[in-house]
RNA sequence: AGGACUAUAGCUCAGUUGGUUAGAGCGCUACCUUGACAUGGUAGAGGUCCCCAGUUCGAAUCUGGGUAGUCCUACCA
């Protein structure tokens, strides 16, 4: 072995055996458990979020691979309608061509390449990360299976009157030329201008003021608006307008949607251009007047001198012929939320066009129940109210789009305007008994990319078929997935799965927190803050991972920015630390918070853990190899005080970690193993083998006893923590697990290892600790008055009970070792010592002579230290008991340990001021 | 505007049903190349648990109010 971990030289290698063995796979059992991987985008790339998320769940799928249920994890890829057809354009328009001179056909071809091409990315990561999902059910949204499920769907839904078709306005993205729905609208706030225009009253008498931040609407505007109870226009409700720059003639009406408090009360009503509007002007039968192309340039409905011209221009165009006009009374400083496509950035322009919706409010009401009465639940619970609020207040779903690049909606027109739908074309025309002379014209949209997800518990495994996977696999287990997209894609597959299943998607929601730089910022490409985690595996210089994260940027700002602030937090690069230490770093970051902030220093320190796991199997190994572990009953096997206490602590960090594992806490279950392995393990135990393995006079018995435990522990903890760190445990059990008796091609496969009650040992335990204690007492006095390390001590011990007495002499060896002792006796009767430094456990005194290695101030303010500290925790203890409410209200039990505590400290401090005194004295 | 979440060591974070001497890692200080590991060992320093009030014998923990920050939903032209 060598003497350091090397991950690079391990991870590719068990990778690529587990994958051609076909471990990944089901490998039967009585219960099942899956797990569907949200899809990423095929054509994209993972960073630090996906990581985590892979990680977490390859966690909680090897541990119920290792526990025996039948376990599948489900793997694939989605199609990304928009994102990948807006990459494919953008490949296009380099080139100097466009999708409309391709045609459709031909782009589509383009974008499969482009799949092809960059699909493989985000499988490498996901295999890189050691993720175990069986690679031979890959699916992918757009595959012909899913596509008939997606079909299926639709036509199925379409005629249940669950999906329909309406003229209104949706949020359209002019530079996409596609409908979003509302969740691909972000809203942020801006800094903007709020114009004040005077709208003429038509009788001539004067004018109304209305505020705008749209000016350009103004042109599409149909009336305006006071609040019915407003004094100051109650007068003119029922008169008109002369609309300026067109000349139209507009009412003024009452409508209590308006703020009398804001501005000045009146509100230009523009329904083609804003969604309030259109719901005020459906109330009033006011005219709907579009004056927008698909572009978002003004369109022949406007006056002349506007048409064509792009919305920024028109703005500035009419403010500044209203100004001419006179009719700009003022222009104000105003921040409002500007809506923009979370895909291509731009304003989202409200705008009337035909489209297909789902009724989502029949599909939600199930899907509320499902979350209500159990059958779904959240973890951690408080997510379940951001779906109800979600749910309750649903809006139908907008699920067509206008793109080339995903599942084309089965809907076949007539010349008349009919609709048909149905599978395919033939399908139609035999159904509806259609001659060949009616022309049939199919949608040309396509749906919405989440339509298709929402289906993927199911479209995954089979469906529409009833195949054997769906019975076997299906409700998965758990869905692991973050909060950002609980409306997105959780709750419309619990309402899709709900009502062509009849049945839940997962049990559980498990959601996890965003991953963040280290500055608490959102990883983002247009930040130039992403990382990706096989940089974290392998490392990268610090001027390839500037280039990475700035390339491909579109404002230089953003791109300086991002490479200053690149330099100062990675000034050397990124280290490799190899997939191991990754993972466990995301395990001890998965707590409950909703913001993980990765922290390179944690990372480095699980570096160091998988060294020092490394190098206590080396040191096992050394000891273990060649030599009798007491694996067979050919030979007596005597247990030490620290093999009974090193097993009684493993059964405890088993339970630990299930326990973890159950409530979805990997924050604990790392620890717990973080904390045993080096803490215990490491620290305590290696060191209490010693003495055994090296002394002359230990029995044989002993000694195969203490290899044994040496052996089985390490073995068990490999297999523990294998489902945290694949690779380093696979590697090391190879040579370990034998030795310790176990046989098998892969630890993958091996049983997860579970407490073992009988192996509890409260005995050992108090023992043990009894025994760190003497040895922490007289390192403190060597630490603190600076005795070489080296040095030998013969100490003296005093007032011990019998308790006390056993326990020295059955653990001398151990304490001479680990303390470095060339010698402990007891003190006879009325026999004085020597002037000493002390330490106590308990009533037990233990004197370190200070002849020849003293420094009396030295001791003398150690000494003050302690008392110091006791003192003030007896004042505290004493205050509680001489309160009488305490003594007279606390439970029995309470009031019993803190009595205890004030007889043990205060004969601890008689013993310190003794010692001091004696010191003082010298 | 409504709602949620967060506030604990210099940094990143744990802290179960109220009773601990409030913990871990990193960082820091001192000492140590002892036969698994210097990616290490030993010892140590470091906290007004955001503030105020309340409940209680007892509050980091429960309640109310406040401050700061983050996010979600809705939206005022």
């Amino acid at each position: 072995m060598d003497k350091t971990f090397q991950p690079a030289n391990i991870e590719t290698r068990w990778y690529e055996e587990w994958e051609a063995k076909g471990y990944f796979a089901p490998q039967g059992g009585e219960q099942a458990y899956s797990i569907m991987i949200p899809p990423p985008n095929v054509t994209g790339s993972l960073h630090m979020g996906h990581g985590f998320q892979e990680a977490l769940m390859d966690a909680l799928i090897r541990y119920h691979r290792m526990s025996g249920f039948n376990t599948l994890w489900q793997v694939g890829t989605d199609h990304a309608g928009i994102a990948t057809q807006m990459l494919v354009e953008r490949q296009l328009e380099a080139k100097g061509t466009n999708r409309h001179e391709l045609g459709r056909e031909k782009f589509l071809e383009k974008v499969w390449e482009w799949k092809e091409e960059s699909g493989g990315t985000i499988t490498r990561q996901l295999r890189r990360l050691g993720s175990s999902m069986d690679w031979s059910r890959e699916r992918f949204t757009m595959d012909d299976g899913l596509s008939d499920a997606v079909q299926t769907v639709f036509i199925q839904l379409y005629r249940e009157g669950l999906i329909y078709r309406g003229n209104r306005l949706v949020n359209w993205d002019p530079a996409l030329h596609t409908a979003i729905s509302d969740l691909e609208v972000i809203s942020e706030e801006e800094k903007g201008f709020l114009w004040h225009f005077k709208y003429p009253l038509s009788n001539g008498e004067g004018h109304l003021t209305v505020a705008t931040t749209r000016p350009e609407t103004m042109l599409g505007d149909t009336a305006v608006a006071v609040h019915p109870d407003d004094e100051r226009y109650k007068h003119l409700l029922g008169q008109t307008i002369e609309l300026p720059l067109t000349g139209r003639q507009i009412p003024i009406i009452a409508d209590d949607y308006v703020d009398m408090e804001f501005g000045t009360g009146c509100v230009k009503i523009t329904p083609a251009h804003d969604f309030n509007d259109y719901d005020m002007g459906k109330r009033h039968d006011l005219p709907v007047i579009n004056i927008l192309d698909d572009n978002a340039a003004i369109n022949n409905n406007a006056p002349e001198a506007y048409r064509g011209m792009d919305r920024d221009d028109a703005r500035k165009q009419i403010v500044s012929d209203m100004d001419k006009l006179g009719l700009l009374e003022k222009v104000e400083d105003h921040t409002l939320k500007v809506p923009r496509g979370d895909r291509s950035g731009v304003v989202i322009e409200p705008y009337l066009t035909m489209q297909w919706y789902v009724d989502a409010k029949t599909l939600a009401k199930p899907a509320i129940e499902a979350v209500e009465n159990g059958d779904i639940e959240f973890v951690p619970k408080q997510w379940e109210n951001t779906y109800f609020s979600w749910m309750r207040d649903i809006q139908d779903w907008c699920i067509s789009r206008q793109l080339w690049w995903g599942h084309r909606i089965p809907a076949w027109y007539d010349d008349e305007g009919n609709i048909y739908v149905g599978d395919n074309e033939a399908e139609v025309r035999s159904e509806h008994k259609l001659s060949d002379a009616v022309t049939l014209k199919q949608d040309n949209d396509v749906l919405d990319t989440w339509f298709s997800s929402a289906l993927w518990t199911f479209s995954t495994l089979g469906w529409p078929e009833e195949s054997e996977d769906l019975a076997i696999f299906h409700p998965s287990s758990v869905l692991v997935t973050g909060f950002d997209i609980i409306f997105f894609w959780v709750a419309r597959m619990i309402m899709m799965t709900l009502h062509f299943r009849k049945e839940v998607p997962f049990h559980t929601v498990y959601v996890h927190g965003l991953v963040r730089d280290a500055e608490g910022q959102k990883m983002s490409k247009s930040k130039g803050n992403v990382i990706d985690p096989i940089d974290l595996i392998d490392g990268i210089a610090l001027e390839d991972l500037v280039a990475k994260r700035t390339s491909g940027m579109m404002q230089p700002r953003l791109a300086s920015k991002a490479e200053k602030s690149t330099r100062k937090q990675f000034p050397d690069g990124i280290d490799a630390y190899g997939t191991d230490a990754l993972r466990f770093t995301y395990y001890s970051l998965a707590s409950t918070g909703r913001d993980i902030k990765f922290d390179l220093g944690r990372i480095e320190g699980y570096k160091n853990f998988c060294n020092k796991i490394w190098n206590a199997a080396r040191y096992v190994l050394m000891n273990c190899e060649n030599e009798d572990c007491g694996l067979t009953d050919a030979n007596d096997v005597d247990l030490t005080l620290a093999d009974r206490w090193i097993m009684s602590k493993l059964q405890e960090t088993k339970t630990e970690v299930a326990h973890a594992v159950a409530n979805y806490r990997f924050d604990h279950a790392s620890q717990a193993l973080y904390e045993f392995i080096w803490n215990e393990y490491c620290d305590w135990y290696l060191e209490l083998s010693k003495p055994v393995l090296w002394d002359e006079s230990a029995s044989e018995a002993a000694k195969r006893g203490t290899r044994q435990t040496l052996i089985r522990v390490l073995e068990e903890c490999l297999r523990l923590l294998h489902p945290f760190m694949p690779y380093i445990t696979e590697e090391i059990w190879q040579t370990v697990g034998p030795l310790a008796g176990k046989s098998g091609p892969t630890i993958m496969l091996q049983p997860y290892p579970v407490c073992q009650e009988q192996l509890i040992d409260t005995a050992a335990n108090a023992d043990t600790t009894w025994l760190k204690n003497v040895i922490i007492g007289i390192r403190n006095i060597r630490g603190e008055m600076n005795i070489a390390p080296g040095k030998e001590l013969a100490v003296f011990l005093k007032d011990g009970d019998a308790e006390d007495k056993s326990r020295l002499e059955q653990n001398e060896v151990f304490l001479k070792k680990l303390a470095k002792l060339s010698d402990a006796r007891w003190l006879a009767q009325g026999e004085e010592a020597p002037v000493c430094a002390t330490a106590l456990v308990g009533k037990l005194e233990i004197l370190v002579p200070m002849a020849d290695l003293i420094d009396k101030d030295a001791e003398l303010a150690r000494l003050a230290k302690e008392t110091e500290k006791i003192e003030k925790d007896l004042a505290r203890i004493q205050g509680k008991l001489s309160n009488p409410a305490f003594v007279d209200k606390a439970p029995a039990a309470v009031v019993e340990k803190e009595r205890e505590k004030v007889t043990a400290q205060q004969q601890a401090l008689e013993k310190l001021q003794d010692q001091a005194q004696r010191i003082r004295e010298m």
